[in-house]
DNA sequence: TATGAATGAGTCTTCATTCAT
DNA sequence: GATGAATGAAGACTCATTCAT
């Protein structure tokens, strides 16, 4: 074994088989520098083996990128999870607010991979496939996750009237979209970061409003013009 | 004359200076392959010239793909606006849906260059500035023209209460975005597109019901306005 | 006429034909920058005139290089001339001193163009051809130089053994070449030319001692060291 | 293996890592041709391997042009001390004439090299910095045999008075490069470089003949003229 | 399995030279 | 003569992939 990948596997993957040492260190370059720069020679690098590895173990870069992306997106979507908001907790209003929070870090994290596919068609289809088998979950996930929240709250009853709450997710959903790519085309100022998270605010308080609404006047009328 | 080019004039763009034809053909190469693929070698064989043209018409790579993302930017501007409705005609929900079917047009065709831009900071930098500086407008160009759109419309009192007109231009900013991201990494077929569109309709009749809430509850009375 | 050449040509060289226009700019540009970013299209944006133009003046690049070395060097040479002491002022060291001053500022000067001329066999032949028909001089004008001045000192009676006379020129030559040259190998600091000049100063007092001797133990003995 | 390789190693360099066999190869053209015509293909077509293999060892071009210089540069002194004469040996002129023209055979070979480095600071800067910190030496080095051998003569008492010892030490490194680069300037004829040689004799023997003559008289009175 | 040297097509870029106007 | 657009070979360098050991 080379010494540089017994120093390496010795500090953070002691006895990982080489193949998933790889995915591993292919999914930090991921994360740390997106699909650009990610040329086997560094991973094979980074990874502390020889060059040629790789194609022990994979058919070829495509093979191992997929799998690291599989694994990142995986990553993501826990750590999402783990940031959602539970109903019944604080207030509605607080609580969107941090499901939007939660929202734009997964956005943020996602839009450099996702960015990368564009223009590699194979990769992108084998990767929205595999995303979907596995029990990973891609946007349908995200949505997935503020549908449930809203429905345990009406549930709960501390909202009512379901059929807007689909609208109000897809909307949190883009909106959230909207802030992380933004904050991507701003230049390097690290506080982009915090005034996209800022802007959210007054929107996210907006579609709690809304929600609000549809709740008043669904308690009051009967709720023929919720429809959408 | 080099007979390939002397074959591409003839066809389609017969005595424009070669300089512009470069631009031309880059912007048609950016609109169908994205800025990934797109060589100097690519350009110069799809514009019929030889392969060092490009560089007695502009100082770099950078410099040519600069001029022609803004020629497409216009371009697409140009259409954008032309599709805005005027506010006074139809109903204000009608007019919100012909603009954001405007705004996804112009979002799927803007996001293959934005996202060409990304991990290329110097190149990105270039072109919001010249974005910014030629009357071009970015992205605020067009939540310009949803609040321009929308303060008409109050102006002619067929809405009221301006505070929520801004979150509702974002907001259907972000939905389109997001319809746009969806329609490129869902699978190659053309109907996706349609689909995008029509899963925009209940979004947006959503955001035109808010609009009147606001107004509604603003109002408090004739409601003769809720056109939507 | 072109703009650019309107403003270039009544700034500095109002009516002069094109073609020395061009070795004049191309004489400048070779001052101040050497052979090695020497391009055609430089020359031509330097003296305000379109690319092809040298060709219609000049068999090749070569062909305007060769004219503007020689100016270059004519330019040296006339300005090196100028700078020799006359016999029969000041001291024989002192004036040797400002020979060896010239001769540093000459080489300096030189250097970087025989430099650019190494690897290119056919333009040096035909440079150091020119040089030597034209009434130019190389090296051996230099040297001639410098024999003349201690052949007239000795004439007039201040220098004495004529034998010694071509030795002491070419080391005057040579180590103020050799100073030229590591002035070039030095870092930056413009400094570095200073030192030179001073280090070159106890060599050339050494060899203006050495003529001294020669001729103090030429009056005395009979002149048998002479024989080199 | 590529037929190309196979067919230099049989004939050169047998089982020479090829890293090696890049920076001989290097060498040898430098040796050859000069900085000028290297171009990473040439070596690559000379080594016999692929165009991109010096990618594989070395950093960059430049990162084999240095170990090349180093190599070249090493060999050439090694050759060059080898070649020095060993004082209390045959008479001190004739010493000295072997000294210079060792150092004729040095500043021949080593000439070209430095030429192609004029106007490529960053390279020179580190040839230089690597010439220094291996035990390689420069100019310095030589200049150090000279004054090495000049020291041990007069330690054995075949010459005295130290002091000029230095500035003829000088002069000899001086002329002998200035009849090295009359050599590479003088026509492709073969004979030049003889011509250079004898050229030389009168000069070393004037100089042998100074060190005599600060001798004698350093003897004989206060040696107040030896101040150089 | 693991290695890492070798491959070679491909990237952007430069520049002397030609030639229709 | 003058123009300057066009040429195309050549430059340094990259990188996914292969394969003998």
């Amino acid at each position: 074994m080379s010494p540089r990948r017994a120093r390496i596997l010795a500090g953070q993957s002691d006895d990982l088989a080489l193949r998933d040492h790889l995915i591993l260190v292919t999914e930090r370059l991921l994360a740390e520098h997106g699909l650009e720069e990610l040329t086997t020679r560094r991973i094979a690098r980074e990874a502390g083996v020889a060059d040629g590895v790789l194609y022990n173990h994979f058919e070829n870069k495509d093979a191992l990128l997929l799998e690291a992306l599989v694994a990142r997106m995986s990553t993501l979507m826990r750590i999402f999870r783990d940031a959602c908001p539970r109903a019944g907790t604080a207030t509605v209003e607080a609580n969107l607010q941090r499901l939007a929070t939660a929202m734009l870090e997964l956005q943020r994290a996602v839009l450099p991979l996702l960015v990368g596919l564009v223009g590699r068609r194979p990769l992108l289809e084998r990767f929205l496939a595999a995303v979907h088998s596995a029990a990973i979950g891609g946007p349908d996930a995200v949505l997935h996750a503020v549908h449930d929240y809203l429905a345990a709250e009406q549930r709960l009853g501390r909202l009512s009237g379901e059929s807007e709450a689909h609208i109000v997710g897809v909307l949190l959903f883009a909106i959230t979209q909207l802030q992380a790519l933004v904050t991507h085309f701003r230049s390097t100022e690290n506080d982009s970061s915090d005034a996209a998270e800022e802007e959210l605010v007054p929107v996210v308080r907006f579609l709690a409003g809304a929600l609000e609404n549809a709740n008043a006047s669904g308690a009051t009328h009967d709720d023929e013009g919720a429809s959408v």
